[in-house]
DNA sequence: GCAGGTCCCGTAAACGTTTACGACGATAAG
DNA sequence: CTTATCGTCGTAAACGTTTACGGGACCTGC
């Protein structure tokens, strides 16, 4: 015999009684349920979740979806761990676990998310990597299945969703290129359909509008995030006629592969061609010339994503008096070598034409 | 009504029929068999986990268990995504999931892995960064789940374990550096009791060993395996008076701030002194000047660790014949500039002491 | 015509929980 | 003394599946 039942029978007592100590339910005396908690802990009992499943209809876990597939996130690989870290911080504070769905390399996101579904095997989602237009929202938001996405979408619904500020960082950084007298700005985005490549270069482009400059299509790359986007990115930019003074990447990463592409060619990152990056990690600050770039903790997002999707889930809620979480979060800037030296030098171009 | 009992009352059988159909057992007509599968398919029906594992005994799911905080285990951040993805390869061709369970990080480990086996929740687990004496490990074999180790441990009983060739990777770097002519080689392992730290560092010994050379403990630098360990590994590099001229480290990502670290002192890395790293990613090639390391693809470990795994689950050893998986995996080298250049300059001063 | 075998299929129990419901005793109110 | 109220507890059904068991229909061979 096992479980609740050899709990009750060594007590003498009916499994529904146990079962009521153990939730904390109203009708059932002090005295019994110090006994029932006593030796549950006693024999270190821990209630079986497939029964418990069966019978209320739930889980007991969140799921988060991501892709496995290196560049494809516009993140690249470093990214989610971090913020799984976040997630479960929360998470295991109410006995939840972290189920990791990543959808394999081969299958269509949307089924995934189907099948995911069909199995009931979750009771909330965090999906992240949220395209422009996503049919996995889509669908559960017809499913009515708690979620929270990592990135805005157009698709419509009221559903939380978080997302990092890319539009007013990369706002900022086309400022504080401008400012630093830049007139030519190249970005780099990823290359397939991810929303915040599209929302990042909204705002390159509104900054680009407020300054009296031209929108120019080339100074767009569409590489992949990683190192080697990176180093593709420089090489795009060494081939280009009339060079950029600055550019602006997505993810830190590719500051990596682009420094290795401009030094190839005897430029040097942060004097000749200023360079701005984004994302936490201690990164930045050991890459020579230091990456100037705009910092978040991951693991932040993470707790906030938790937050936000518990917020959701009736069960939840009373913890979380947020309501439908729709927020945009700011990226610190962290000043590096990276752009500040090219300052003076772009500032003497300027000067003396 | 839902789920099977819907599917068999609109079909006029008996749900254990449907079951039976379903399952692909033998007592079944090929006419109602496929009557049901037509029929399963079209309501889209997908067996409930919770009645499932609740009559089975078992959950569809692997766990794996990492320790999420960043440099605590020798690895670093970037390391299990690529592995959870090959793990996931694997599991999903047997619709098994991966749930990852991070041990929080004020947890103790031990204690985590109690929990996870008394709630039942996954049919097997991978546990990665063993340690040396891995109470760990000690407690699944005595519970008999099936399990599987990244990271050999000193802990007895019949698992299987993979296992990166730390050692021979070390040796190999040694003998390499030996040949190159250098006599004083420093080597930079985890500050922790993770197993890999000890196995490496008993191959470099080992190594040094083969040509004579006596082990000098100040060689042994103990930081963190991050860009910040790396850092302070070159900082402890430049203090010693009689300087090593090589640096074996044990993680790729530590070379970023031992870079730095030796720039910011006017060492030149791979000229004054040469570096050797390890792992995966296409970091290396895009340092300046490129790395020298030691290349695994972290997929094909995390396929392995899956495979592995199921070997030693009953239920699915039939497509795995491979036993007992005891397996240490060879790394690749390639190689970079960060000590190929060097041999010429430490021949010479071999060659004019 | 009868024993034995094969092929399908239905019945019902079991897995470990939670929870609606009712029962019991004690106490309080009438 | 009766009746209502309250606090406590036991009973049993339900969640969705799988599977051991048995039974009916049909065929075979004597």
């Amino acid at each position: 015999m096992k479980g609740i039942k050899r709990l009750a029978q060594d007590l003498n007592i009916s499994i529904g009684t146990v079962s009521r100590a153990l939730n904390g339910k109203s009708d059932v005396s002090q005295e019994t349920r110090a006994r029932v908690m006593e030796a549950a802990a006693a024999m270190g009992y821990v209630p079986n979740q497939a029964g418990r499943s069966l019978r209320k209809g739930n889980t007991n876990a969140i799921g988060f979806i991501y892709e496995g597939e290196v560049g494809t996130t516009g993140h690249g690989d470093t990214f989610f761990l971090g913020v799984f870290s976040g997630v479960q911080d929360v998470l295991s504070r109410h006995h939840l676990d972290l189920v990791v769905l990543p959808c394999p390399r081969d299958d269509d996101p949307t089924e995934h998310v189907r099948r995911i579904m069909a199995r009931r095997m979750v009771d909330g989602l965090i999906v992240s990597a949220t395209r422009r237009k996503d049919s996995r929202i889509e669908l559960l938001n017809r499913a009515g299945i708690p979620f929270v996405a990592l990135g805005r979408s157009s698709t419509p619904g009221t559903y939380p969703w978080l997302d990092l500020d890319f539009a007013g960082v990369a706002g900022q950084a086309t400022d504080r290129m401008v400012a630093a007298g830049h007139r030519r700005i190249a970005v780099a985005v990823p290359s397939n359909d991810v929303n915040l490549g599209f929302v990042y270069l909204e705002g390159y482009k509104q900054a680009l509008a407020r300054h009296g400059i031209a929108f120019d299509p080339e100074l767009v790359l569409r590489v992949a995030s990683s190192e080697e986007g990176g180093y593709q990115a420089g090489h795009e930019l060494l081939s280009m006629d009339n060079r950029p003074t600055a550019v602006l990447l997505i993810y830190e990463l590719m500051a990596i592969g682009l420094y290795r592409r401009l030094n190839e060619a005897g430029v040097r990152p942060g004097r000749d061609v200023a360079v701005v990056g984004f994302r936490e990690s201690s990164l930045s600050r050991f890459l020579s010339p230091t990456l100037t770039s705009y910092r978040i903790s991951l693991r932040s997002v993470g707790v906030m994503l938790a937050e936000a999707l518990l917020a959701s889930m009736p069960d939840y809620a009373e913890h979380y008096p947020m309501g439908l979480v729709h927020r945009v979060l700011p990226l610190e800037l962290v000043e590096g070598e990276s752009d500040t030296t090219f300052v003076s030098a772009a500032g003497r171009r300027e000067r003396d034409p």
